[in-house]
DNA sequence: AGTATATATGCGGAAATGCGAATATTCAAT
DNA sequence: ATTGAATATTCGCATTTCCGCATATATACT
């Protein structure tokens, strides 16, 4: 019960229902999805720490940089909730805003 | 999205999550969930409350009793978190004990 | 009207949550 | 070694959440 309400929880929060949408489009580093969402690095950072730890995230590291990226594996109800946000929210107008912003946004490392 | 996150965040608290296990058994009054779940009454009322104002739950007055049951109907992911829930925490110790304790608990209104 | 039962709600306090600012850590490049 | 960039974490504070207790409301019965 414990895991699943820990799911939950962190879906219960604009800032990181914004980031889930936000990585439905691919993999980010941290700075890009700051940058998208207009939001300070620590709370990026932070949250994003929220969503790993609740299995919905897995991230990997190259360099300076943390990707991060949906957890397509993980328990059952992982992919039927994210199939769920897949289809929520596409309309939304802060979830566009943000989208929008990702396209403009730096890509550092353009190596 | 306001709506959405409503949703999640009833569904993250073991109170409510526990009641909607007990509420897969199909419709109960109050008084049944307070008994079966062993909790206070003003906390039963309240969580119920909660459940009903994000959707997952309607609620039907027959006399002194309201009885709250699962909402099928609902918007689109209603649907989908109700199976994802009944597929879940079935082997969980609280909700057997909560389930169990409903068979013994006293059903009111047997007039 | 008066009593009893079922449910809802207001209030106060304890605990949890979310944030920005500052600091720490990690890695790359010189 | 030192500097700089990306990320993580600590701290203090404001807000929210959750609960028990007490009270209010609604219905039923006499």
């Amino acid at each position: 019960m414990r895991e699943l309400i820990k799911v939950f929880k962190a879906l219960s929060d604009e800032t990181r229902m914004r980031m889930l949408k936000l990585l439905s489009e691919g993999e980010l580093c941290v700075c890009e999805i700051m940058q998208a969402m207009e939001i300070s690095q620590s709370r990026a950072s932070r949250n994003l720490g929220i969503l790993k730890e609740a299995g919905l995230l897995k991230d990997r590291r190259d360099g300076q940089w943390v990707h991060y990226s949906l957890n397509k594996e993980g328990t059952a109800y992982y992919s039927t909730l994210l199939e769920l946000l897949n289809n929520s929210l596409n309309d939304d107008k802060t979830i566009l805003k943000d989208k929008e912003n990702l396209r403009r946004a730096i890509k550092p490392g353009l190596r």
